[in-house]
DNA sequence: TAATCTACCTAACAAATGTTAGGTAGATCG
DNA sequence: CGATCTACCTAACATTTGTTAGGTAGATTA
């Protein structure tokens, strides 16, 4: 299990030093104003500290935008092996992506800043930046394909869907939520249920476009 | 009143106009480098101008990525309206929404920096600037809603769906492609067929989550 | 011709930026 | 005890930022 500590968060943070705390702010920070409108200088008041000593810890600005952002790739990533690790093998379709869904959305959206603020400055960085952060995006993507692959070869996916494109498309859905999702007026595992039949529904029936 | 207008019709109608040449200038930045990124002085320079010129056509750094932000949504709307007043009356769901759905990638898509400048820049504007934008956008919105609630009245449309949702899900879907879409490798009339097959399908369909 | 208007320009402003150099209180250690 | 290390601090640097004030060449108008 993990630690007894009654406020996990603050043991967390204050236990494993100021670097954890500045990589925290930052994401919040990041999340929120963009990646240009956050300052060195915001970053370090809201850790009670001063710009300068950042540079204890981090050897650049770049640095620690680069590592916000792949800790927030990295965490939608674990969430969503974990929670399929638990299905049996032979799971359905629905259930699979199901599953996978409400575990990425569940990582995306519930505060976790990293894994917003990766969806939202991703396009803002400077581009060595993302570079060095694409292996890991396209790995993550790459997962999914593999984790659709097998469904269409067995035909529980239509052999009509382009799978590369039905990844797209549902990355889209689910991260575009970071734009919309409102804890307080919507429910993630409604709205992952939601999504999940829509996709299944969408991917396994046999395409008719014309009359029903 | 129409007298002596020759000049100033010119002048209007010519795109040759230096205000219109810094908001498309402003937009193409916006796009690429997001919103604190973009400087005046960028945005001049680019315009053979220096920042202080810009002052002469606008009020502000903040009156130009408005009207840019409103140009963009208000540019996919007329070409989704446009696209769907050319259909029938009593068009089906199929092709409704592959209309609608093509109509919105085109615009979002294909050479048009304002839309896409819209979509990554919206989360980085002040406060202010967003919310004098929102009544727009919640109208694009409702748009949308209000093509698809009378298909679901009419049972073309599921009964479980929530239209909401779906109208977010679908934002997220083709928003997304501003990330991915390159005109070199994908066709676009391909991409809205299969997203529009995928929403479709998705929609259509009873609900029936075990095995068919 | 003289006056005005258009569409820019230059130069400066205060504030904010990432970054660096050097200093320092307090803990740890030989 | 003194030495070293940790984790910050202050103060400055060269740029860059949005914005403003005032100027000006050229076209238009009276």
């Amino acid at each position: 299990m993990m630690s007894t500590s009654s406020t996990k968060q603050v043991a967390e943070t204050s236990g494993a030093g100021s670097r954890q705390m500045i990589l925290e702010t930052a994401a919040r920070l990041f999340r929120r104003e963009g990646y240009s409108a956050t300052s060195l200088r915001a970053i370090a008041a809201a850790c009670d500290m001063k710009a300068g000593s950042l540079y204890y810890h981090f050897e650049s600005r770049d640095q620690i935008v680069s590592e916000v952002l792949d800790i927030g790739v990295q965490r939608v990533f674990d969430a969503v092996k974990a929670a399929l690790q638990a299905l049996t093998a032979d799971a359905a379709l629905a259930t699979i992506l199901h599953c996978a869904i409400e575990a990425h959305l569940r990582a995306l959206l519930h505060s976790h800043d990293f894994t917003s603020a990766n969806i939202r400055i991703l396009g803002q960085v400077p581009a060595h930046v993302r570079e060095s952060h694409r292996s890991l995006r396209r790995a993550y993507e790459n997962y999914w394909l593999e984790l659709l692959s097998p469904l269409q070869r067995s035909g529980q996916i239509r052999s009509g869907a382009d799978l590369q494109r039905t990844v797209y498309f549902l990355f889209g859905a689910m991260n575009w939520a970071t734009e919309w999702y409102d804890e307080r007026r919507f429910d993630l595992a409604q709205v992952a249920t939601e999504m999940a039949d829509l996709v299944v529904l969408g991917l396994q029936a046999p395409v008719a476009r014309r009359g029903d």
